[in-house]
DNA sequence: AGAACGATCGACT
DNA sequence: GTCGATCGTTCTA
């Protein structure tokens, strides 16, 4: 299955922040593919974000990661009961990340409803707020520590240019925009708290 | 050893 | 809009 390379994490954080934007997310579970179209994403640049785990360079156990070669998950646990996904991006020993904030599924549904919900019945709400943000995001996709600095290039968890690349239909999509704003609960983080770095896809009228 | 806090979510007013 | 749940990570001592 053709999946983005290593090269394509290499660059720079906020570009590939971007260029992920409507890109297939695939998560291989029990042997069957979980898949989401992403459509929000934000930036981390340990270099100069305050908003970054690895500000200033800042290398602890959980850090390390960030710190190595491009293309490996940066999964951590957060608020005690939540998990949240990044793709570790630049060059080795600088270290960045992009947040994968929501995605569309695309395929796998019934699993990704039974990893969110489980028994309870499904809503209008949760019809609309399946996988709008990092947490549920890693709910749906069984993705914890467990799955920390996995290579994005092997097989397990990785990411496709197109649904034909992993067998899938081409859906019609509308007409989408990107658009760019402040990302979300870093109000902390002083003047990286306005940093433009979040980017989503809205449709067009 | 202890304490503070967080790249969130869902229930509720 | 508000607020509580819940615990690993990090820092301080």
């Amino acid at each position: 299955m053709a999946r983005l390379s290593r090269e394509f994490y290499a660059g720079g954080t906020v570009e590939t922040a971007q260029k992920l934007l409507g890109k297939y997310l695939v998560r291989m579970l029990d042997g069957k593919p979980l898949v989401g179209r992403i459509t929000e994403t934000e930036a981390y640049i340990g270099r100069c974000d305050k908003a970054c785990h690895a500000y200033n360079y800042r290398r602890t156990e959980r850090t390390a990661v960030l710190f190595g070669p491009p293309g490996h998950a940066y999964i951590y646990f957060i608020y005690g009961m939540y998990h949240c996904l990044n793709f570790v991006t630049e060059a080795e020993g600088e270290p960045a990340a992009v947040l994968i904030r929501a995605v569309e599924p695309t395929a796998g549904i019934e699993t990704i409803r039974r990893l969110r919900f489980g028994d309870r019945p499904m809503t209008a709400y949760r019809r609309k707020n399946f996988m709008n943000g990092p947490g549920k995001v890693c709910q749906g996709f069984a993705l914890t520590t467990a799955e920390n600095r996995l290579d994005l290039t092997g097989d397990t968890l990785f990411v496709c240019d197109s649904p034909a690349d992993i067998g899938l239909p081409r859906p019609d999509l509308p007409r989408e925009r990107m658009c760019a704003g402040p990302r979300v609960g870093v109000d902390y983080a002083e003047e990286a708290r306005d940093f433009p770095w979040r980017f989503w896809l809205e449709k067009e009228e």
